[in-house]
DNA sequence: TATTGTTATACTCTATAACTATA
DNA sequence: TATAGTTATAGAGTATAACAATA
């Protein structure tokens, strides 16, 4: 067999990352799509609800929170500040900084946000058994924790 | 509280959709950054290991299987095949067509790379005992099953 | 098939302004 | 004060990736 693959080349549907990583990439779009219905990108929507959760920030701050790239957020805050959905504000102790914060719309957004991503969480994950979703829960914050793996880093 | 989430707006980590898909990021980027070490990006890989898997077949084919726009897999083809890990030739019964295979350079670096990747998925994934690792699977498999969420396409 | 263009995302580099510390 | 060094933000530019329209 010419072409087949022997035992180092496994198929990529039996790498566990591979497929944890393709079943992950769907349930983003099932996000995004849900989101979409109510404008947001799904990095907008992680803004204003990080936003609501810590309360006013700074853009540094809620770049590192949401793990964007500082030079990045710019945008995202852009768009969101130009909806009403945040308020940029210089920080009077510290004229560099602006302090971000949501607005009475941008929460009104977020709540019917997160009434569609509800809706996305119990149809991709409602229909699992409790110890199945326990089990991913589990095993996503032990890869969450993981600096980089071992082995890896040389 | 003025600025406190409610229970409809809960925190970004207690979605287990969020963390899923934020774990899945941090397994990409070592895939990536391992991959980067033998000089191929995660879907130049996909291409190799999947022409490697099924043997030469036509780029509509294959892009279909590594789920790549079709015009995507162009310029990907044309960095392999100018460092000879594929070939292209027409297809002699329809020559519209053409038909990639893999070379012996082209399954040298797959063996190669796939060495590579082996370590980050037992850095990974490794830790968790058999059983785990075969649930975590089936639960991942799972969802990449799911066409979409019920409740979710309407 | 291939080309072109758009969008989303991620990263790097540089510029500007404002702060801090020190001579 | 003046100067140097740092920090917060902004903006330009590049790269990967997904996607759409068309040749």
């Amino acid at each position: 067999m010419p072409s087949a693959h022997d035992s180092d080349t496994p198929p990529l549907g039996d790498r566990l990352g591979y497929v944890f990583v393709k079943a992950a990439w769907k349930v983003r779009q099932f996000y995004a799509e849900k989101l979409s219905e109510v404008g947001l990108l799904p990095n907008q929507h992680a803004i204003l609800s990080t936003l609501n959760e810590l309360g006013p920030c700074h853009q540094k701050a809620l770049a590192a929170r949401v793990v964007l790239d500082p030079g990045d957020i710019v945008a995202y805050l852009d768009a969101l500040q130009k909806a009403r959905y945040v308020e940029r504000n210089r920080d009077p102790e510290d004229r560099r900084r602006q302090i971000v914060s949501i607005t009475d719309e941008g929460r009104e957004l977020l709540v019917a946000a997160d009434r569609a991503l509800d809706d996305v969480e119990s149809a991709v994950f409602g229909a699992m058994p409790r110890e199945r979703r326990a089990l991913l829960a589990e095993a996503t914050a032990a890869i969450s924790a993981l600096d980089s793996p071992a082995g890896c880093g040389d």
